[in-house]
RNA sequence: UCCCCAAUAGCUCAGCUGGUUAGAGCGACUGACUGUUAAUCAGUAGGUCCUUGGUUCGAAUCCAAGUUGGGGAGCCA
């Protein structure tokens, strides 16, 4: 047989060259015949769709075809046509099949029904081959594509952060020690601790936590950078909203304020949800179908009252409601759950940290849209927010999403040396450590902000998904790392 | 890390207040069927009832600890 260049099963749908001799390769979802005709349905991943062949024993040998069965892949040349059965619209009659590899039907775990999402966590070198996972990693890359795009059409330059980091500053969390002493016998101080000045870089490391900080470094000179890379948290969480390893996109803009902070990360998420419905429209079709049937599992209190395209339309075509933490307390105090003591945390006074259920209360029941939070106490939030005059608030911004809660944490930064210098020394920050970021606001400072957007999260809203570990391909979370 | 729930066939699950031989649907296999759509119909095989210990004449069932998974909380993105 002549080399015949194999086409994509997206190409062949969209194709409409009938009559001409294809080849075609991939996995076998079902097979299903009797005497005289038999059914292969293929899918390659290109798209949700599979695509027919259509096995004319007369034609094919009934024992070139038995040992295919469901997970098996093969690669098949044969004639395109306009199906004349109902459900679908082109097939392929099959003149020749290769089996490029078996799937013994006795072990194969995947089967032509409906797995449960727990099942298939457990399989996940072989979950790339189901419908709802080949959708979330198609719209994982149109979005990791999408990010970057956005950026780079408004002028932003993409920074590497350093994924192996000397400092602590941020304090976001525990952190994984990047280390090659011997564990079971490492080189000691005099006074018993381990001495890192033998490590690998002389000194303490870790994997990071954020990009941040160095991002900051690299705005002010290039004025607008993002980050877009791994992040390590040690945190032992165990949520449907945390990992121990995941995605963040951090730009850094010098010359932006609070509220240019804000446009900018409202319009990136309306951007990221736009590219998903004009790009993955058949994706989406697809896990909105899905979601729909898992919602019909569920109390009727529980439910969504939205379908997934409509909550995404609904963020696209609504501005985000833009609140303090002042006026956010007011309402949360005055709430039907507060004064019926609903809530687990009764909001009291002004000062207290906002929970997950205050912050569903605000975007699910209040607002009903997106919210962006701003002007929080500045003893809950980080070092670098800058204080305002009040010299009781800070200027951060947090963006609260339905069902996800905070999906941005942001803020304008301090740039006032003095300032700057205060803050560390009242949060116990080492100044030594951070000569280089002090550094920044010594020479040339100027104003500027950021923020920081978990990929994840993102990925939960545009696809649905209720647990984060089905929206990354390998999820590393607390006693959990196979694969 | 804390609270709650669960673990029975390849998958999803039923199995009552402990009772002798462990159940269904789907999947797999075999056969039938002239175009099926997670095909249909008939039949067959398939079990360390999560692990360890305890209570009992007797444990899938009760108790304890552990493991794993799920939901919620904290930490956060």
């Amino acid at each position: 047989m002549d080399k015949l260049k194999r086409t994509k099963i997206i190409d062949l749908i969209n194709s409409g060259e009938y009559g001409k001799t294809v080849n075609v390769k991939g996995w076998v979802r079902t097979k299903r015949g009797s005497k005289n005709v038999a059914f292969i349905t293929l899918n390659d991943g290109s798209t949700i769709h599979n695509i027919q062949i259509v096995v004319d024993l007369n034609v094919i040998k009934e024992e070139d075809i038995r040992n295919i069965s469901t997970g098996a892949s093969v690669s098949i040349t044969g004639e395109l046509i306009e199906s004349p059965g109902s459900g679908q619209k082109v097939e392929i009659n099959a003149k020749a099949i290769e089996v490029l590899g078996e799937a013994d039907p006795d072990e194969y775990p995947l089967q032509p029904k409906k797995h449960s999402l727990e099942f298939l966590r457990e399989k996940a070198h072989l979950r790339f081959r189901t419908n709802t996972f080949g959708a979330i990693t198609r719209v994982r890359h149109a979005m990791i594509f999408a990010i970057h795009k956005f950026f780079n059409d408004k002028g932003f330059c993409n920074i590497h952060s350093p994924i192996i980091t000397g400092t602590d500053a941020e304090g976001a969390g525990e952190m994984f020690r990047v280390t090659v002493l011997d564990l079971i016998n490492p080189p000691l101080n005099e006074d018993g601790t381990v001495n890192f000045k033998e490590d690998f870089f002389g000194k303490e490391t870790n994997l990071t936590v954020s990009g941040q900080l160095e991002a900051e470094l690299a705005a002010l000179g290039l004025s607008d950078v993002y980050t877009f890379g791994p992040t390590f948290r040690a945190e032992n969480s165990n949520t449907s909203r945390h990992l121990a390893e995941f995605w963040m996109i951090e730009p850094e803009m010098a010359f932006y304020d609070i509220n240019d902070d804000m446009d900018l990360a409202e319009e990136m998420l309306k951007y990221l949800i736009k590219y998903a419905i004009d790009n993955c429209p058949d994706d989406l079709a697809f896990l909105s179908k899905r979601l729909l049937d898992e919602e019909k599992t569920k109390k009727q209190e529980e439910r969504s009252p939205m379908e997934l395209k409509e909550k995404l339309l609904f963020v696209l075509n609504n501005d985000f409601e833009r609140t303090t933490y002042t006026e956010v307390i007011d309402i949360l105090k005055n709430s039907k759950p507060n004064k019926k003591k609903k809530f687990r945390f009764l909001i009291e006074e002004w000062g207290a940290d906002l929970q997950s259920e205050h912050e569903r209360y605000l975007v699910e029941k209040h607002y009903k849209k997106p919210v962006m939070v701003t002007d929080y106490p500045k003893d809950i939030k980080a070092f670098y927010m800058k204080v305002n005059d009040d010299n009781k608030t800070v200027r951060a911004m947090d963006v609260l999403f339905p069902q996800i809660g905070e999906i941005i944490g942001g803020s304008q930064r301090e740039e006032n040396y003095n300032r700057l210098l205060k803050r560390m020394r009242e949060m116990n920050v080492p100044e030594k450590e951070m000569w280089w970021y002090l550094e920044t606001r010594k020479f040339g400072t100027v104003p500027h902000s950021g923020f920081g957007l978990g990929f994840e999260r993102m990925m939960q809203f545009i696809t649905g998904m209720g647990n984060i570990r089905d929206v990354i391909p390998f999820p590393r979370a607390p006693q959990s790392a196979e694969f």
